[in-house]
DNA sequence: ACCTGAACACCGTTCAAGT
DNA sequence: ACCTGAACACCGTTCAAGT
């Protein structure tokens, strides 16, 4: 594992990780074994380990690689001057940037995440993250009057990402299309939960 | 697999099951090897697999035999005199009655479903089933007027569910104190989402 | 330092052999 | 019919041996 040239180490891994990838999407993670993704990488057991720890290392090289679905779209919502069209935008950019590969990548870490309490934690901190950053953008807008006066920054946030979500998971049971056909009703759900002027009330 | 006596076989597979559910919240799904569950059931790998075809066997059975969070949940709802209120109360029942043991459970299952084809079929018909559910309680209710007029009756079950869906994972990774304490933030999004009179626009 | 591939302990599953 | 446990093919990982 330990190697003197740094550059040709993080190059290993990445694509070995790059590798991996493929692998999981095809197969998913228990049914592709490490001989798999060596020979999608080319190369043997012995030099795969030399570059990564365990497979259980492998997975958790990919989550920092993508950081997570939700980071993407949470963090251009901070300094938004319309929070409420800013993430309507943020979601119809991430439907339409979605596929299939990436729902069951992201269902397959998620899966993962659960067994390795690393991992688990480190997606823990990630979610509360997430939320914070949400938290502060909601707590802008209500200082702007945008949103409905009584709502709670942090409850808000944590409610708005379960709703997303889960919606997810629907779309990662039933196929990607899903998603862009749930969009509507997902923005109409989230336009009641914040209260938003003119998306009314009676 | 095929035996005489259907009594001795059903039970024999009920104990397996009971076995592996230890064995699975224990260790979780791919931590607990055949022999694991062996040992725990009291009998031989060969005894074993007379009652049960296979690894991923197991876990449809267990699948069906929970069948699901949500249909417990949901289940009540179709004849409640008062939609808003039924719902909220299993909800809160639910929380109640629920513990970190079945959150790891729920998630070991979830994941598996998606790698397994035909597991994954029947948990997306599970979820079809438990939103036409959803769906009709929330039809009555809108014909008596105790609902925002707007709502189209499955697009709002498909929200609710993704809504209290995503609050179960969050509780997932944070522990399962995590849901009764999210519970009056989800309520009052669920309100908010149903307009429920009093429930209050501004 | 970097790489190989045989070897190790273990996995899910099968099957000849018992009763 | 029901049960056993050794045997099979394969897994993730290691390590002596090469360059």
């Amino acid at each position: 594992m330990r190697s003197r040239d740094p550059d040709l180490n993080a190059e290993r891994r990445q694509a070995i990780l790059d590798a991996a990838v493929s692998c999981f999407v095809r197969q998913g993670f228990h049914a592709t074994s490490m001989k798999d993704i060596c020979a999608e990488a080319g190369m043997s057991p012995g030099t795969l380990y030399h570059y990564v720890r365990s497979k259980a290392d492998i997975i958790a090289g990919i989550i920092d690689n993508q950081a997570g679905f939700s980071r993407a779209l949470i963090e251009p919502l901070a300094e938004a001057a319309d929070f409420r069209a800013a993430l309507f935008d943020a979601l119809d950019r991430f439907a339409a940037g979605i596929a299939d590969r990436d729902l069951v990548l992201n269902a397959e870490i998620g899966a993962e995440l659960l067994r390795q309490p690393s991992l688990r934690e480190r997606a823990a901190e990630a979610d509360r993250a997430s939320r914070r950053t949400l938290s502060a953008a909601i707590a802008a807008a209500l200082g702007q009057g945008a949103l409905r006066h009584d709502l709670d920054p942090d409850d808000t946030a944590a409610m708005l990402l379960a709703l997303i979500d889960g919606a997810l998971w629907q779309a990662t049971l039933n196929g990607s299309a899903h998603f862009a056909a749930a969009l509507p009703a997902l923005k109409a759900a989230i336009g009641r939960i914040l209260s938003v002027p003119g998306d009314g009330c009676p």
